[in-house]
DNA sequence: CACATAATGTTATGCGCATAACTAACCTGT
DNA sequence: ACAGGTTAGTTATGCGCATAACATTATGTG
């Protein structure tokens, strides 16, 4: 691959980035959420009230940021979290009522954004859509189990038909 | 659109960009670079010497941005800014030798990391790719003029072939 | 059981990116 | 020629994300 065809790949995906990042920003603002406490919501909906660690492996960051964004988004008031009965140095975090209520409005313009994003592609391209992101992702993955090479089938992920 | 959908879209967008980045830190950081840095360098070896206005127009990031990313490369002497003696307000960014130097090597990562990217992509999905992510990204920017409706024909972007 | 090792979470620090507020220089039009 | 608006750049501040270093609790093996 010549540097012309990867320069256009690399940089299609940092200007990518950036702007669904920033659009998501806008979006989010008025409900005030920062990019990333969506993400965070919307899997404590989805999976249910969990551990910390168990969300940074979900939201796919690391433990650090998961501590700064609970501590935000609990002064903010939408999620709670309370000692693990089983294990003392966890925390178990869940939704509040106030927590649910935002998750609402966050799936709307989730769903908003998701459209707005995939404008103009032919339905079947927006249908591969996640596979392909899903695989590209997979293949510069470096934080889960090395499974670059040797990887046998298709690669699985959330949201992945 | 369902949630589902849509967060399938959100989702791996927002993953792709988080390991896409944390892979070029990786592969940067024995030439002491950060991620965004590479993109300013090559810039300035695509273009030439510019304005920083300029810089922020071609990397797509803002003017505040675009001053500390100067400012650092300038300090690890990768570049070199000069006034401009047309525009007293204005200074002019260049490559310096090492600079130059550290390009070829940015160049060959770069090709490494689009590689290791796309694989096991069919040819086809690879060859379509920046296309999709440009109409992805043009469709979600609001920092360019609003070309999201009446938006005639192809939307081209740089490495569009 | 004791002790080495692993896992959970926190603090500190640093980078990229953003917005807001500001200065200095460059147009315009009248 | 000068008042008003625009443009180039900077500083200050804040968020998300990362890594490194640390304290605390669990756990598996001698």
């Amino acid at each position: 691959m010549d540097f012309e065809q990867a320069d256009a790949v690399n940089q299609a995906i940092r200007l990518l980035s950036l702007r669904h990042r920033a659009r998501a920003t806008a979006l989010l603002a008025p409900l005030g959420l920062y990019p990333g406490q969506e993400a965070l919501l919307l899997e404590l909906d989805r999976t249910g009230a969990m551990i910390q660690a168990q969300l940074s492996e979900a939201l796919g960051c690391e433990p650090p940021s998961v501590t700064l964004m609970t501590r935000k988004l609990e002064a903010s008031g939408h999620i709670r979290r309370k000692p693990a009965p089983s294990d003392k140095r966890a925390s178990i975090v869940e939704l509040t009522d106030s927590g649910k209520a935002l998750v609402d409005r966050v799936k709307q313009l989730w769903c908003a954004l998701a459209e707005e994003t995939v404008t103009g592609l032919p339905a079947e391209t927006v249908a591969e859509l996640p596979g392909i992101l899903n695989t590209l992702t997979d293949n510069v993955d470096t934080r889960r189990p090395d499974r670059r090479y040797g990887l046998i089938g298709e690669s699985r992920r959330a949201g992945e038909r």
